[in-house]
Formats: C-alpha cells, structure tokens, sequence
DNA sequence: AACCTGACTTCGG
DNA sequence: TCCGAAGCCAGGT
C-alpha cells in the first residue's frame, strides 16, 4: 500500500465531488484524515487546483457560503455553480441540506 | 528546526 | 447574521 499524504488524499476528495454538489474545507479535511486541517485544503486548492484540474468551485465554509469575494472570484465560482444546478443566493448562500455531498461510505451508516 | 502561509472553523458577544 | 480572537496544521522556504 502507498503512503498516501495528507495533500494527496485532499486531492482525491475533491476529485470526487460530484457536479451539482458541494463540500467544505472542514469536511474534505476530516475526509483526508485530519478534521482539523481546514487550511489546509486552502493550500492544496491554491497549488494543485488549476494544475491539477481541480473542480475548485465545489469547495465552500462550513457555513455554506463562498468565501471568495466579489471581484476575486466570487462570480465565477457562482456562475460555475449555477451552470451545475447549485442555487446561490445574492450573498453565496447555498442550502447545505440540499446541495451538501455526503461520500458514498456514509450512506450505509 | 524555526518560521510563514492561508478561499478555515469554532466560539462568544 | 456579522465580527474579532484564538486555535489548528502540512508543506514550502
């Protein structure tokens, strides 16, 4: 078995996100193996996610709105969302009940 | 090995 | 809901 690192793990949950769907920075975290290394995401994102081809726009808070401001990516993670079928309201609001994905192994829980 | 960096999270008010 | 403060951390330098 390879030793995965924490990155690379990070990567893989994001890759998995499907479209019309969104997740955290928190919960990619516990996903990859640490609950507690939110910021880490945000690292990963900064450096693999367009090298990568990370689906970036699906990341959002743990309070279910975009962290990116408007003009510095706000719109087009937005429009992104959208064209999937996410709503986002005004403010980047998303309804976590309806939109938040939950990984295959935690349905059977 | 110390220090820095973040698109975070949680908590109190 | 919004804001500030404090906590947290892997990886790069």
């Amino acid at each position: 078995m390879p030793k995965h690192t924490f990155t690379e793990e990070v990567i893989e949950i994001i890759r998995e996100i499907p479209a019309g769907k969104v997740s955290s920075y928190g919960r990619i975290a516990a996903f990859s193996g640490n609950a507690r290394a939110a910021r880490q995401v945000v690292r990963v994102l900064h450096t693999y996610g367009e090298k990568e081809g990370l689906p970036w726009w699906r990341v959002i808070n743990a309070a279910g709105q975009i962290v990116l401001k408007p003009g510095n990516g706000f719109e087009e993670q937005r429009d992104l969302l959208e064209a999937e079928g996410v709503e986002v309201s005004s403010k980047g609001w998303i309804k976590l009940n309806q939109f938040l994905w939950q990984p295959d192994w935690m349905d059977e829980l």
